[in-house]
DNA sequence: GCTTTGATTCACCGTTTGTATAATGAGTTT
DNA sequence: AAACTCATTATACAAACGGTGAATCAAAGC
């Protein structure tokens, strides 16, 4: 990470090269100082990704995510105001990423053939999409499972913030499926976390998977052969 | 949790009922010392289980431990000599706990009737035999998908003592189900996590599924829901 | 009844934690 | 070039942390 400190050494600051890309015009030219400034920031929180997913909140410290960051620890309060809201802006982060980067919701690709075979291959691309998501992404469940596993106030703010609603888009993704007779006509909730579990835990315990097995769940094959593996499972 | 602590009251020591139950002879008889010695070490390794579950190694402290069990925190070095002999022990007792509690070892029960049906009803017993055990003892995968989602030495340990043992077992269990065309023929790694997320989610996230979902998995009604949902997936 | 044993508590150490405030100095503005 | 802004660093502090040795005191042994 480590988001380059131009104090100590007397950089020339190199990065004004991106200023020059395109002009914003009207809405305050970025300057070399809010540039920085953002990068400061984003190095932050992409370190606060890191450490609270693998140490969840309590262990993980401010001081080492800064120092991961390469800045001082002081600026956490700076940019964040608390270690609470340092942590509530990762968990922002991690689901506008989500919602921006994939879809549970219905046709994604305009697929309009009522044919049965095309809306399995259509609920086949949605789980595709999500298994990707979180093997690129495997700080996102880790770090919710971290908070998940006891009520605490984060836990509530999370829920009524964020998961909700990916729980509801969640259900009726299920419930289309269950229509479709691809999904047997279960436990909705069960389902789900059936589903979501399924397709998370390789890539959430991929230090596991990598010392028991001697397999890298980052490795594209590997995904690969996930992606087939569930598929073969979950629709029928 | 909170072992009775017989110092500060004059409580006369109740407890000494289960003393004159079984003669055990020879082995120098249970005194009312030693009896309350393991009572305050078992409340201690219940409390180490609780914590590190809900807050990881890092994050959960033994004062806090020692707290939740009713003793004081020095007790913690007197009978584990460290947080991280402490956290061992409570991983060593959730592993033989297991061992003893569930098998996904062959036969279980001696089915020898070689029916497809049967092999089928054998998998249904031996998957519903796990759910059983996740919703039972939801801290064992809190606490190992805690340690497994980064490579400490702790994992390390752990893979070597527990989880790779289990992960042939697993492994088996897969192909045999395998050649019985029960699964697919895909990835057992992948079929092996696939399995154990699917089972295990549920009951790890168990706060976030009362808090979103307003169910309780440790409702008997709603596990007997999962287990029918995970055969109906995952057992075709 | 007295001594001995050992489970438990007490008091403390050095370090780390989150948070707060003041000082600094490079970048922007005039 | 001087004045100003504000991103960053320095320093501090009270609380909590894991760990340690001495003190305590009820139970066990004689």
């Amino acid at each position: 990470m480590n988001v380059k400190k131009t104090r100590t050494p007397r950089g020339k600051r190199e990065s004004t090269d991106a200023e020059a890309g395109t002009g914003d015009a009207q809405t305050t030219p970025p300057n070399s100082r809010t540039l920085q400034k953002e990068a400061t920031r984003a190095a932050i929180l992409q370190s606060a990704l890191l450490i609270f997913s693998e140490r969840g909140f309590d262990g993980g410290s401010t001081r080492d995510i800064a120092a991961h960051a390469g800045v001082h620890h002081a600026l956490i309060k700076y940019y964040f105001g608390s270690k609470d809201t340092l942590w509530r802006a990762a968990v922002t982060f991690l689901f506008e990423r989500q919602a921006a980067e994939m879809s549970f919701d219905p046709p994604a690709t305009a697929v309009t053939a009522k044919t049965h075979l095309s809306r399995r291959d259509h609920a086949r691309e949605i789980l595709r999409q999500y298994v990707l998501y979180c093997a690129r992404h495997p700080e996102h469940a880790r770090l919710m499972m971290q908070e998940s596993v006891r009520d605490s106030e984060r836990l509530q703010w999370a829920a009524d913030t964020f998961i909700s609603g990916t729980a509801s888009r969640a259900e009726r993704f299920v419930q289309l499926l269950q229509r479709e007779g691809i999904l047997p006509d279960v436990s909705v909730p069960a389902l789900v976390y059936i589903i979501v579990g399924s397709a998370q835990l390789f890539y959430t315990l991929a230090p596991e998977v990598r010392r028991v097995w001697g397999i890298d769940p980052a490795d594209e094959a590997v995904t690969a052969a996930h992606i087939e593996a569930l598929l073969a499972v979950l629709v029928r």
